[in-house]
DNA sequence: GTGAATGCAAACATTTTGCAGGGTG
DNA sequence: CACCCTGCAAAATGTTTGCATTCAC
């Protein structure tokens, strides 16, 4: 009964470079089938967006972006995050307040949350019995179920990191 | 296995007058509990608020209070929909947008959604077999579980219903 | 070259805040 | 009568849009 285990690793697999092969090969097809073009902005970007950690908003890659020594303009986030949003390749998110964030959109693949009320700490999770159950409540009601979302709030247990990270 | 059958029926309880006393019971104690006041647009806001379906935003209150005949800005409407939020009366939520909406926070009861992504129907429902999971796997991240957000999005079974609702 | 993408600034939408006046306990 | 609450307007926040210029194909 250890759940833990029964979740996939997906930490592991993202840090690789090669794992990301599959949104570029998507993104070029995208951009192809819409005419839109590549553009330097666009490749640093994702770069930056495929490097750090998920739930990123528009604010927080504008500075990577700065600190990464490129001038971009904050509209120029918005219209690439909105661009891979609609390409499916990210999904919008709005966790509090009204600022949305992004994360990557691997198909097939679900994205629960677990958020610690105090600091902010994301941990995502996965588990197939609720998924089963969603399918057939949702059944149950008619609908033709498309996507979901489930997030968890709670107290993380790790109380000096939790004060660390709050004082921010 | 009916899953309908197993959701106990809110819309009924939530119509009737009475069956919010424990609401304005709880928001006297938290108003003197904390050295605030009654005042009219208060009282007007929520009895508006509590008359209306759930998953209202700051603007539609304000539009049903115009209507109603009170004067009341824009403002105090998110001043109380803040204080309710605070006394964890409500709860607010962000379906979509950056556009917040509030719903009434029963205890111990739970607001989870079947959302319809072609015309916005709202469907509640409760699970329990979900929320035992869900607890599951708070205590496996050693997570204190406080609250959690389950929405379903999908298609809606009732064509005509949902292209009308659309419209708007 | 044509049309899309960019940066900037202005526009926009939603929510919060400052302040003077009015109401509640 | 102290202090909270209100309405209004201004500010703050987060996101989008218009426009002239630059860049990709």
């Amino acid at each position: 009964m250890d759940l833990l285990s029964m979740e996939k690793n997906k930490a592991k697999s993202q840090s690789s470079r090669e794992s990301y092969r599959w949104f570029w090969d998507a993104l070029d097809s995208y951009l192809s089938d819409k005419n839109l073009k590549q553009t330097q902005q666009r490749r640093k970007l994702i770069e930056l967006f495929l490097k750090m950690n998920n739930h990123i908003s528009a604010e927080e890659l504008h500075d990577a972006a700065r600190k990464a020594g490129h001038n971009i303009g904050l509209a120029t986030i918005y219209r690439t995050l909105n661009l891979l949003s609609e390409a499916d390749l990210v999904e919008q998110k709005s966790f509090v307040n009204g600022r949305h964030v992004y994360e990557v959109n691997m198909p097939g693949e679900h994205h629960d949350h677990l958020i610690c009320l105090k600091c902010g700490l994301v941990i995502e999770f996965e588990n197939e019995e609720i998924e089963k159950l969603q399918e057939r409540i949702a059944t149950a009601h008619k609908f033709e179920l498309k996507a979901h979302r489930l997030d968890l709030f709670g107290h993380c247990a790790n109380k000096e990191e939790c004060d660390l990270r709050n004082t921010n």
